[in-house]
DNA sequence: TGTCTTATGTCTTATAGAAGATATGATACG
DNA sequence: CGTATCATATCTTCTATAAGACATAAGACA
């Protein structure tokens, strides 16, 4: 990201894409790189202020070359970046499309959890209870996590899902306090959808990327109660940290999951 | 795929890019590929029949646009896509070089098992001790897995991995019998370097991908014992099939991860 | 109501120049 | 004469642009 807030025209003069940069002192790159990632930052930028809302349209290739002064093949390489990274969807024909949880299909997003005779379908949806919903103060770990300071004020959420009224997966999860002003656990279990739909339509934080750390536990008191197993039963200890834009971590889930009946699946490489 | 053994030399023309495919009858796309997959799956098929080695670099692009008959635009795209699925790896000013297991830098492939301390370095290179290794015949369940017929000849290797003295990993694999004609114990506790290095030098198979399901478990007596811990500490089970080229299936793992020192870890979208 | 036309998207291909890497040869120097 | 250094030639991939093909939807028109 060098120059361009207004992409210093290059129309056609083919001698330099990123506008000189005297500085070469260090020899190494200072900072500069191609026009198609500086129009993928302009982009980027008007995703997370909103300008364009998941599910809608974001103006066709030849308008944002338009704009940004540059060729219909350079956004469209730009756009190309973006949507690898699932962060738009192109249709042939239609347009491109901010990408969006609020959507029928996807029920859950990065639920790698999948029943063992392999069919989502037969097992239908999940029955969601909301257990407790609080507001409190970030401990020096979750605040650690979260990139705030301790004390700062979080949600604290902890639910169950059971499929077929198999209680199979307890999730704790501490949301921001900031962004998520007004979310009550009425809000929570009034609501009948994925919850990651919920962020994006009620408060406008879309979850772009997760990191997950997963371990092999015994559940304790509480939990063995709550999913209805012995206390020897080991479980799936699944941490997840979710991003929203410009890797800004905006949850905490702590997932225990049962696998007598389904497993954990990924796919590698 | 439709057309295009030799690509029909569309070069001035831009009238149509696959060669007219005159069965419209069923109205939906019947079987045809615009021609930058097609070129990709011819440099697939070089790939797979070896015409270039791992470690190897291909044709430069204006070779094989002159040799397929496309623009070098065109083969560029082909090779993107190869890129971002790993089975090459591009160096700008040098070449595109068939990726390989046989590198210094990346020990482990697939391995997902980090360290808490998330210093991959500092515990330094995993001590390997082959516990067994025998042919024997394929189970139906190993069959299965493996695409092959109950009976066929398969390859059983366990072994331990052990992190700065503590054994970690537990795994059991099974290999079909025919592409490993030759493969020892000796031979393998003989080679240091990775697994999938071993199997891709001396025996031509190179793993692209694979597919882990993941379970928390109880060790029985025998696990138990190889890794040192108690009948009741619960472990991370990893069953993972790995593929070569056209989704054929050549391994069959099975690991059992000790998490109290270590975690799965795992990057979602 | 049904078909055709047209407008407006993205998709595909082609071309040219820029940037990086490497080998070669000329030249300066001991 | 041998060696080190620099410029250059030439190979590679990377970046940018342009134009035509394909896909979709909406309105004109019979």
């Amino acid at each position: 990201m060098a120059t361009l807030p207004t992409p210093s025209l290059p129309h056609h003069d083919g001698s330099s894409f990123n506008g000189g940069d005297a500085l070469s002192l260090s020899g190494l790159t200072p900072a500069f790189s191609p026009l198609y990632q500086q129009i993928k930052g302009l982009i980027l930028q008007s995703l997370q202020s909103g300008e364009w809302k998941p599910g809608e349209a974001i103006p066709s290739e030849m308008d944002l070359a338009a704009r940004f002064r540059v060729s219909q093949g350079t956004v469209r390489k730009a756009i190309d970046e973006l949507s690898a990274e699932n962060l738009v969807v192109r249709r042939q024909g239609k347009g491109t499309f901010v990408a969006t949880h609020a959507e029928q299909q996807v029920q859950y997003r990065f639920l790698k959890l999948k029943p063992d005779n392999g069919d989502t379908q037969s097992e239908g949806p999940a029955e969601r209870t909301i257990i407790d919903c609080k507001r409190l103060r970030a401990s020096a770990e979750i605040a650690r996590a979260l990139s705030l300071r301790t004390g700062d004020p979080v949600l604290q959420v902890r639910r169950v899902l059971a499929f077929s009224g198999v209680p199979t997966i307890l999730e704790d999860l501490w949301l921001p306090g900031a962004p998520f002003k007004g979310l009550t656990a009425e809000r929570l279990s009034d609501y009948h959808g994925p919850m990651y739909a919920l962020f994006e339509t009620e408060f406008g934080v879309r979850m772009v990327r997760a990191d997950e750390n997963i371990r092999a536990v015994n559940p304790d008191a509480d939990q063995a109660k709550l999913l209805q197993v012995d206390l020897k039963v080991p479980l799936l200890s699944v941490e997840r940290v979710a991003y929203t834009y410009n890797d800004t971590p905006m949850e905490l889930r702590r997932g225990l999951y049962r696998t007598d009946t389904h497993h954990y699946r990924n796919a590698l490489s």
